[in-house]
DNA sequence: ATAACATATAAGTAAATGCTTATATAAAGG
DNA sequence: CCTTTATATAAGCATTTACTTATATGTTAT
């Protein structure tokens, strides 16, 4: 039951600011950049994503480092896991990509 | 770049729509049963899972009966996919799934 | 034909949401 | 100290959203 981790993803602003520090760990400051929004929206941005448990936050000094929890996914891959037994011309697709990222 | 398949998503009654009809093929009114809702309502919601492409639409007489298309949910599943090289634990586990599936 | 039924669409409304500006909190530097 | 910098929180606002009731459209049955 991903209800608050599909909320946080609704947003695409919110999903991009994930995408942003997956890449890598960033302060508010330097996310902020990257967005045409002000630095309150963000941090309610990151508030968000950090109460679905998609990001950790790691305060030093008067900065907070955030990164991305891409472990935070897992309820989503496993909700729509559920339904991967109706659509077995996939797996073949999935295995495949899983199959890439061993070599 | 799931966004509108996200914010069909991101609605605990939608979902549990989709849920519902993702078990067996159902008429409006069938759904309609199942939640304390409006048959309008009902309608908006199959509308925007459509509109998601995670809904088929079968017209038979005055019924119009409606089915789950999962494969819809693929997009998603892509874009997860993404961030599944920063959690390597979990593919192991993921992979365990896939076996499971084709026993 | 007309009534009953199944669904969709329209219009209105209350609540949620994503932003803004203003302010609080806290750390660092002069 | 006092100012600057970094972030969070508060309050307000406009838009979106998820519902409602009312109505339109289309189909079956009498």
């Amino acid at each position: 039951m991903p209800a608050q981790l599909l909320r946080a993803l609704a947003d695409p602003t919110r999903r991009a600011v994930f995408e942003r520090i997956a890449r890598a760990e960033m302060t508010v400051s330097q996310v902020r950049k990257a967005f045409a929004i002000s630095q309150p929206a963000i941090s309610q941005h990151l508030a968000a994503l950090k109460r679905a448990g998609l990001v950790r936050q790691r305060r030093q000094g008067r900065f907070t480092y955030y990164r991305a929890e891409p472990g935070g996914l897992q309820p989503l891959m496993a909700w729509i896991a559920r339904y991967r037994a109706f659509w077995p011309e996939r797996i073949a697709e999935l295995q495949l990509m899983l199959r890439e990222l061993e070599e």
